[in-house]
DNA sequence: AAGACAACCGTAACACTATAACAGCTCGTT
DNA sequence: AACGAGCTGTTATAGTGTTACGGTTGTCTT
């Protein structure tokens, strides 16, 4: 999982501040898009019309949606109506690093940053709902060699935090 | 079985007798039983008997628990068999510390060290599905520091690993 | 002791989340 | 043309969680 080919342009990279601004998501979705696209073909896999359009529904929410909730706008644009069809599509893409699953939340939120961290931790602001990824590695280390004190070898680790974004706060938000 | 069901004989508060009731599990957990009904006293809660139950039937189980395999056991035993009362006396539970919710699996666990550290990380065995808990203290840590970084405030943190224990290492498990 | 009140327990009904099983389509290969 | 793989769509069902309401009980007040 370590060969990726060039940054894309709209990468945020190192900020997830840049998360919780408002920003031109049109902008950023292309670049995603093609950036998936690259990724994929690697991969040998397709960016068919149901998954690319889901990817867009993401790319285009700074919060995280529920599968039905994709499932509604993807009905609406003349795909499938049934829940295999979103839950279908948001399983590729998240097996595939494009988008992430939010166990607290029940819902779906794009990878801001493919081939980056596949699994970061992700910082859910309880006021404005926006969704950030923050960078894991140095979490997930602390947590592998804690475990590793009961004889427990991490595979996979769930990391989110529940609180107050940048701007809620400074918006006075209790 | 009459319409009215027999309902365990725990009566709580006001009748020191109580405190000398067999219970009809031999084994066990009275001692964290015991600690949980002091510390609810100091709280002003009271552990009411389907919440003492579910505290049971959650400490018997080495593994998390469906709400709805603790609401089959309870209607077993003459309690209501509607989803609410599972739920609120598991809620009940998490709200005083004396039991966990997994995001992960959508399950319940006792809490093993009730009154030490409320929020631990969880380590979730996936071949014997066995979940410990682990001090989350130094993770939350770095968690904090990290969103910091992002002028996030953490103010509750999901932690939970997935993985493999040492006695299924051991046995070879892959 | 009687009434007011809050907490608790139970019920029915419903909402939300997710999966199973199966059928048809398309496309590349033989 | 026939086949198989992968994708999309369907119906039906399973699993998880909440809302709304009513009755009971215990406590506090008067």
């Amino acid at each position: 999982m370590s060969d990726r080919p060039a940054r894309p342009a709209a990468d945020q990279g190192s900020d997830p501040a840049a998360a919780f601004q408002p920003h031109d998501h049109g902008h950023c979705s292309s670049a995603a898009l093609d950036a998936a696209e690259a990724r994929l073909a690697q991969q040998g896999a397709r960016l068919t019309p149901v998954r690319r359009r889901t990817l867009e529904i993401l790319l285009e929410s700074p919060r995280a949606m529920g599968a039905y909730e994709v499932l509604d706008r993807l009905a609406a644009e003349g795909f499938g109506r049934q829940p295999p069809v979103a839950y279908r599509a948001l399983e590729f893409l998240v097996s595939h690093g494009l988008a992430h699953r939010l166990q607290r939340l029940n819902a779906f939120a794009a990878c801001l940053h493919p081939g980056h961290d596949h699994t970061p931790a992700f910082l859910i602001c309880r006021s404005c709902d926006r969704v950030a990824e923050a960078e894991a590695a140095p979490i997930r280390a602390v947590l592998s060699d804690v475990a590793s004190g009961a004889g427990f070898r991490v595979e996979r680790a769930t990391i989110e935090a529940l609180g107050l974004c940048a701007s809620c706060a400074a918006d006075g938000a209790a």
